[in-house]
DNA sequence: GATGAATGAGTATTCATTCAT
DNA sequence: AATGAATGAATACTCATTCAT
């Protein structure tokens, strides 16, 4: 319980854990999540308190990727909806290539383990796309709307669109257009 | 010649069912829904064979039930958009006035229990719902897209709305409206 | 838990106890058997207090049967070696060609369920048998031990030269003369 | 590093599941078997992977010891008449002051839960007396018998003199005697 | 008498967490 | 800090028996 040693264990019991989530779901054992990293079932434990703060780590953790990811580069320089639908292609482009974190965040999105806090946490690390998106809708149809209900629109787009560019990836560069187009006829 | 099965009885389990998994999760253990129930714990698996079962039965129970209810009386002699506004706001109506059947289908939606026979016919209980959708779409920006992407987004933007509504009764109407406002940007 | 009426339902809930105890062992479910019997498991009760019960009628029944078939058409003029000879093929053939009722008896016989009152009344169906196996054995070796040790060992024998005849049926009737001879060697 | 598997736990187990079989048979729940051990009921699954893994390991155990008792001491300059008669009163005497171990391993025997790989490996536990056994009978009556079936014969015997010996334990020196000496008529 | 639904005690096994080594 | 053995609560499902119809 005291301060762990070593970040890479630490690294490698979260690694372990989506790919173990990812298949088995979130009934998966912890010492199933432990020996898939490496480590103890016992270590487990001193560098998670419990189950449930493993769960919102890693839902922390891949969030914040998911969020970085679709930041990372953005051309500040170019116009809000270039700057909007960079975000959104690398935002689903993230998705799409790592099913398994995807799977994961998609289970602990919608698990009892995760508190509030958390979820406000995730939110947080959106700040930066949350930014974007209310410089896309300022003029648009939706300005008044509550930000949170947009964003949670938008978010709802992008699982669908992902959802479906897994389903058929051939055409998964469209759907993503696709989906941008109808978030920009709905907001902009 | 012996006691029949009893409907009755299938209904409280559901119903116990329902109550339960929306305060428990899915992991509420059967004995406690079949003391929600009132029924022991033995028969319930008279009534359902497994958890699973009951689970799936559920899951099917309330999707017929939402998607009756989003199209009884719809005014079938009006136009399309009428109709579909006629379809979303008694969808979201529904879920919003059923917080608890709600939750346990948010559930039920995303758990493993659930095989595809039962996801294949929750969708056909939606056929009508993807008809309107169809219709609605035909001259749209979308009218190339799968039907299915299409309905997907949709199904979506309707989980979006209802959170909103429910963390947001005073303003939920005019959830429900921005929300079919916006959807009807993107296809129609 | 009146007189029951019908024989025939009777005999057949104790012949589907014997298929489904063979396939299944003791732990077979008293449903199990009531369905293969083409009777509600409720009927089963009428016609047997318990599965105990049960269990003990199935048991005395084929005990008495194999003594009957062990006696049956005993050449009685002849000498007590041929008599002795006559019957114990006629009891190793009948449990060798009855495989289930064989099976099912040797798991009841070394059941706790069987009381000790039932295996009172199987051994006086062998009073038969065990009349011959005096006879067999006055002048011999084993002339002054207790009658039932010997019985037991001839039993034994029976049961061992079995197994090896269901093992390897095509040399059956060799085993089963080369076990009479042994035994007729130890009390003879 | 951690704490080791402590043999005496595993001893403490499978002599706790002799004591409890004997007295409620197969059917003894794992959690009595680990209480009568003091051990948890979750410890006993770390020592034994199942409850059939338990009863396998039981059942080897048991024969191993039997066998071993047979043959420790064997006075192998005498007479094969002497060697076998001095396996079989040691074989007669553990079988008879043993008699939960008895119980047990008679249970056992036809217990389902016993794989043919643990009645081989039983079998092989017994090659020394199987070899005494080859060498008693190969001038007798039963030398063109196969061997197994000689054994089985031996082994109903000494079964069926081991109980009325503990029926009747004032004359189970005489009773052992006698069945050696049947047995020795039957194949020497 | 016949039926089969109702009952609820009973059981192997799993798993998060603790703790001796 | 690391290990993995120890713990014991928790859970789906079964089954002999009863009883309403």
């Amino acid at each position: 319980m005291a301060r762990p040693r070593s970040d890479d264990k630490r690294s490698a019991i979260i690694a372990a854990a989506i790919r173990v989530i990812a298949s088995e779901g979130l009934g998966a054992a912890t010492a199933t999540i432990a020996k898939e990293a490496g480590v103890s079932n016992g270590s487990l434990f001193t560098y998670f308190e419990t189950k449930a703060d493993l769960m919102n780590q890693l839902y922390l953790d891949l969030k914040a990727e998911m969020a970085a990811t679709a930041l990372e580069g953005l051309p500040t320089k170019s116009s809000i909806r270039k700057q909007m639908q960079y975000a959104w292609s690398h935002w689903l482009r993230w998705a799409t290539s790592s099913p398994e974190k995807r799977r994961t965040l998609a289970q602990l999105a919608v698990s009892d383990d995760i508190t509030p806090a958390s979820h406000q946490a995730a939110s947080n690390a959106f700040a930066g796309i949350r930014e974007l998106l209310e410089r896309s809708r300022e003029n648009g149809p939706m300005r008044a709307a509550p930000l949170a209900f947009v964003a949670s629109l938008m978010n709802a787009l992008a699982e669908a669109a992902t959802d479906f560019m897994i389903r058929d990836p051939a055409n998964a560069e469209e759907h993503s257009k696709a989906a941008f187009n109808a978030l920009w006829r709905m907001i902009a």
